[in-house]
DNA sequence: ACAAAAGTGTTAAGAATACACCCATGT
DNA sequence: ACATGGGTGTATTCTTAACACTTTTGT
C-alpha cells in the first residue's frame, strides 16, 4: 500500500455535549466547572478528548460519566449538532470539536470525581463559559426550537405521562413565546403523536388534568411541519 | 500550564465535499477517480486529509484544487453537512471525516494532477463509491431537498438570470416530483425572493420567456417554510 | 363560595390545491 | 398554419388565527 502523505498529522479531536432538560418548566443545560486548564474554574459543557480507539459516542459516554456521573443510556435522545474546527480547545495545538445535543428528563448529575461540580443552569441565565460554549448552546437551542415544530422530539423532555398544559409549557419554554391554549390543543391532537390515557393528574385546588403519552418513544418526523405560530 | 492527558492521540481528520450542480436540469455531483489506495481506481467524493495548520475550509480548498482544479471561491455556497466518526478512511487507523456540501453553477472540473479525472455524475446514476460516500451523497440530497423549501438556496444553482420554467425544473429535479406550473409561479413570486428583469430569453419556436434574478445572492431563510407539495 | 387550572367551539382570513386555455415565436 | 414552450385565473378545500366561558376540584 502506498503512503497517503508524508506527514499525516491531524488536529486533536474533542467532543462536547449540550444536555437539555426541563426543570420547573424552564429549559436548562448541564454545565460543569472545569477542574483543569485551560479555563480552569470556568463553567463549560461536559466533554473531553476523543482518543484513538473510541468513537465519538464512546468519548461522550466516558466524559459524561467522569464529569457528571451520567450514563448516556439515561439520555432519551442524542444527536450530532455541529463540528467546530480549529477551536482553541487544546492548548497544545489545533483542534476539532464535535458537538452533540442530548435530551433527558429527571437526570440528577453527580460527579464521580467531584471536582467537576455538574449542575443544570436555565438556558436563559448562563454565565460566560469556557471556549465557544455559549455559542454552541445557542446553536443547540435553535436546533431544538426548530425540531419541535416538525417532530415529536418533546417526548425526550417530558415524563412518560404528562398533561396538555405541561406539553404546552414545554413548547412555550423552548420557543420563547406564549401559545393559544385552544389552538395548541386542537393542532397537537390532530398530529396523532400522543394519545390520552385513563389517568388524571390531580394537583391542586382545581379540575384534574387528563394524562397523555407519546405513541412512540423515539424520534418521528412529521410530513409537514406545523406552523410557526402553532 | 497543566497537561491535559498523558496520551493525547486523536483519530486522523479528513474532509470530503459533495458539490452539486445542475447539468441539463439534472442534479449532478462531482466525483473523482481515486489515484491512490485505499480504494484506488474507485470513484469518490473529492476530499483529503486535514492536517494541523489548516482549517477544514482550507483543507477543502486545497483538495478541491488538487483533485478537480476547482477554486472554492467559484462555489456559490458551501456549508457543513455532517461529521462521520471512525470511518475506515485512513488505513493507518481511526478517522473522523467532516463532510461539506457545496453548490455551484457552470464549473468545469479539470484536475491539475490529471490522474484524478474529476467529473460530474447525475445523482440518480452514480456508481458504487469508495468509503461511505454513497451514503454521504444521500445525506446531501436530503439536506438540499429540505432547504429549497424554506430558503432561496436555489440561487446557488441557477444562472444569474433565469426563467421561471428553469426554476421550476430545478425544484422538480431536486424534489424528484412534478409541480403544478400555475401554483408554483403564484407561490414562488409571493415569496419576494426573486424579481423580474426587462430581459427575455429567446430559445426556440415559441414565446420568449421573461428572465428573473434573485434579490440576494446569499442564503436567506423564509420565516415559514412553504408547503411540501408546493 | 371562591380560587385555580382544565377543558371546550365558532368564525373569519389566508393558504393550498386542482384544473385548461390563450400567447408569442420560429419554421 | 402548426408546433412549442410561456403565460395566466378561479373555485374549493383545508389550515390558521383570534377569541371567552364553563367545569371540576380543594379549601
Amino acid at each position: 500500500m502506498q503512503k497517503l502523505d508524508d506527514e499525516l498529522v491531524s488536529p486533536n479531536v474533542f467532543v462536547d455535549v449540550v444536555i437539555f432538560q426541563l426543570i420547573d418548566n424552564e429549559l436548562s443545560v448541564l454545565l460543569v466547572k472545569r477542574a483543569r486548564d485551560p479555563y480552569e474554574g470556568k463553567w463549560a459543557l461536559p466533554g473531553g478528548h476523543n482518543p484513538v480507539g473510541e468513537t465519538a459516542s464512546q468519548a461522550i459516554s466516558r466524559s459524561l460519566f467522569e464529569k457528571a456521573g451520567i450514563k448516556t443510556e439515561r439520555l432519551e435522545l442524542i444527536e450530532q449538532l455541529y463540528t467546530f474546527d480549529n477551536t482553541d480547545r487544546d492548548p497544545r495545538g489545533p483542534a476539532v470539536t464535535l458537538a452533540y445535543l442530548g435530551l433527558s428528563r429527571n437526570l440528577v448529575p453527580k460527579a464521580s470525581k467531584s471536582t467537576w461540580n455538574p449542575q443544570f443552569f436555565p438556558v436563559n441565565d448562563i454565565p460566560q463559559l469556557a471556549f465557544d460554549h455559549n455559542l454552541i448552546i445557542e446553536h443547540a437551542k435553535d436546533r431544538l426550537a426548530s425540531k419541535i415544530l416538525y417532530s415529536n422530539i418533546t417526548f425526550a423532555l417530558l415524563p412518560r405521562l404528562f398533561t396538555l398544559s405541561r406539553l404546552q409549557e414545554a413548547y412555550e419554554a423552548i420557543l420563547g413565546r406564549k401559545l393559544d391554549k385552544r389552538n395548541f390543543r386542537k393542532k397537537y391532537l390532530s398530529l396523532d403523536l400522543i394519545k390520552p390515557t385513563n389517568e388524571y393528574h390531580m394537583n391542586g385546588a382545581h379540575r384534574p388534568a387528563k394524562l397523555y403519552r407519546f405513541n412512540k418513544h423515539g424520534i418521528e418526523y412529521l410530513s409537514r411541519s406545523f406552523d410557526e405560530a402553532l
